[in-house]
DNA sequence: AAGTGGTCTAGACCACATC
DNA sequence: ATGTGGTCTAGACCACTTG
């Protein structure tokens, strides 16, 4: 009597390699949610068992997911689903004064329902018109107001934040840790795109900035590990206090 | 009597994995000439028998230069030296009309030797008052300037640039190429900073806008695969023709 | 001491490019 | 047909973390 090997027969492809289609299998399991961010997966022997592969084939899949962010492997303690991006990764664009101690501030201006427009729908996957979440937000360093948002979340999914149990000024200075605790969405990756413009007058008024000021415009898809849309972002910022360093190999 | 292995013993720190050290003997023959680039390298099996290594000890090796952008490996072909940048890499920061299909032009509007300035110097890495060669450069699409360019490089090594028997006329679109046949100079990776600013009042006169105009600045660091920057550039352009793309992760 | 991931071996066989 | 890099195996042993 033999024991039952349950990941043993993987769709496997003709041009597809063995340790490709394993770790599609394993990334499926990570995002159907077997297990969840942050939490150990099991030991590699035991998988290359599960799946009846020699360990080299499922090390070979492991380092595949852990190259593509969903894994985080850690040399005698074990393999770990990567836990989505917290950080303040709009800040890696601009240099305010002494920002590098002080943590940035966050206000919420507005917090609405909205049918949303193309825009936004074609940035979120949506059909126009569905119902989206609209967040105006203020960031600032040290008291001075520094950077200004606009953020549309789609509307299902996060449905916890409209709750009036939650006022807007409990919510902190950080949105990624909140989507996650308040809604179970884990932001995997993100897309930034940088432009150049002036100042409205109205986006000019809540910067204390001169309307018409050059400004730095970043639009933002994020994205969960499914590569499901899941935020589309739209900031501004003084163009001078723009900053940003690629490497180009 | 036995062949005679001439790179079996490889300097093997005790931290350091045999593949790293591998990788880092393979570097050092790159980066000597002893392949050029463009050309191929041995076949693995070759090479693991030359260190006396396994075969999949010497692939470990030899991916991880293939990571680093050293070599380019090839299914069915072989690996080979990576030949240097060559592309029109800071056109990926701007979006001009119609650029697409029209290759940019370039035209040397001054080109003259220099004691290094403090700035110029410190990226470059040389002592403060060592000659480099200063151009300056216009770039044009469909015959409308959009970027000027101010661009140093270390004098011993780009002495053939200066040679009266070569007019800038003659230099093409793309200084990389010229690098790499007129002083054997070639690009490996380059780190560009960006910020923004208003077009300086001569600048402006070159690029056709109005003196203050809002303006986008690329500072570049090129270096070469020993590691040596070899190019200190600063770029303006028209900061409304801005246009870059960021993933995170 | 036990469990984890990291390194290394010595082989077999496959897929691709070229002559 | 030959030579190249790509995949996979089945083991051994090492290095790191934790109880």
């Amino acid at each position: 009597m033999s024991t039952i090997l349950p990941f043993q027969a993987v769709t496997h492809e003709p041009g597809q390699s063995r340790y490709a289609a394993l770790a599609a299998a394993l990334k499926a399991r990570i995002v159907r949610g077997e297990w969840p961010p942050g939490s150990a997966i099991p030991a590699e022997q035991s998988l290359a068992d599960q799946h009846g592969v020699a360990l080299g084939t499922m090390r070979r899949a492991l380092e595949l997911l852990s190259e593509q962010g969903f894994l985080d492997r850690q040399h005698g303690r074990g393999t770990f689903v990567k836990p989505g991006l917290s950080g303040a990764p709009m800040f890696r664009f601009f240099r305010f004064g002494e920002g590098g101690d002080a943590p940035p501030q966050s206000s919420i201006l507005a917090r609405q329902t909205q049918a949303a427009k193309a825009e936004v729908a074609a940035a979120l996957g949506l059909g126009p018109g569905e119902a989206v979440l609209h967040l105006k937000r203020l960031r600032s360093v040290a008291g001075q107001p520094c950077l200004l948002e606009d953020i549309w979340l789609p509307l299902p999914l996060f449905e916890p934040l409209l709750s009036p149990g939650h006022p807007t000024a409990d919510w902190g200075d950080l949105l990624y840790p909140l989507f996650a605790q308040r809604c179970g969405v884990h932001v995997h990756r993100a897309v930034d795109s940088i432009g150049f413009g002036q100042l409205s007058a109205t986006a000019a008024r809540t910067l204390k900035l001169p309307a018409g000021h050059p400004c730095a415009r970043v639009s933002r898809q994020a994205y969960d590990m499914s590569g499901r849309c899941i935020e589309w972002r739209h900031t501004v910022g003084d163009a001078h206090a723009f900053h940003y360093t690629v490497s180009i190999v």
